[in-house]
DNA sequence: TTAGTTGCAAAGGCTTTGCACGCGC
DNA sequence: GCGCGTGCAAAGCCTTTGCAACTAA
């Protein structure tokens, strides 16, 4: 970077994957992008927060919309925790799955159990055709563990 | 229900698990874990409207603090699609999984790949204690494979 | 140029909260 | 009798929708 002539190739990645999408790019789309490869498992609040800081002309609907987009169109995963709002992810790819802490709420990635996708079949597909598997681990992370919250009531 | 003596033994088993659960039996929470029972995978909105068909004075806040109460207690889990409302089904104790179709939202139960609870085990549990796992298979129902849903845009 | 996308504003639905009465224990 | 649970009413939050102007391709 020392010409300012590529300040930010990392853009083009993003940019190419937008295209692929058969979407367009944009500020905004890019900037979306940015925010889920940085900061994953966030949600829509927290994606227009950074978002505002580069693009103060977003609006909150725009960051739906992209997301929405975005989500139909394979490029992020939207995850739907139990009374939270929605967060979402960057789509990298790989099967990972995530480890919910039930004390504080804590998401974690984990690489998948096997490591293919989808890393497993049903045993009865009831004549689905199946794309993917997402595996939650519900259970209590180190911190929640030490500080003894109480799990029988 | 000939002499009005036994109309609901089944409910004995109910509000016993209830009481296992240190929660006190109250009608609408019988009847909550009955339509769940009969009817899982309902909304809250399916709750209510079965609950109102025996007890029709019972409110749509008392359904969801019932299935607040429900969830925390383990007696039924609550199951958050994208793009809908929760749903809750009665906990019956094993661990099966879901099927859900990307092309009509519905919800089918499958039997636990392995058949242990919790039947799978993260490659790195990052210091968490696994308490379960849920997984859902994304995928095409019969139907909707049939009509020939667009599965590229 | 054309079509998709953004921005502004408002509405909608789902869910939670506060208080008094009633019922289970 | 005590305390939890229920019912009524309202507010809150997250999310979606409609329309005009702008930008990417």
């Amino acid at each position: 970077m020392a010409t300012g002539t590529e300040p930010q190739t990392h853009s083009e990645e993003l940019k190419s994957s937008i295209r692929a999408s058969g979407l367009k790019v944009t500020a905004p789309r890019v900037a979306v992008l940015e925010v889920l490869q940085h900061a994953p498992h966030s949600s829509v609040e927290q994606v227009f927060a950074e978002v505002r800081k580069t693009l103060s002309g977003t609006s909150a609907q725009t960051i739906y919309g992209i997301l929405a987009s975005f989500t139909g169109a394979g490029l992020v995963r939207r995850f739907d925790p139990p009374d939270s709002p929605a967060l979402f992810e960057c789509r990298v790819g790989d099967n990972h799955h995530h480890l919910s802490c039930v004390g504080c709420g804590l998401i974690q990635d984990v690489d998948c159990v096997i490591g293919q996708a989808p890393c497993l079949t049903p045993s009865d597909d009831s004549g689905f055709t199946i794309y993917s598997a997402e595996v939650t681990f519900n259970g209590l992370c180190r911190a929640c563990q030490t500080s003894g919250l109480p799990t029988t009531g």
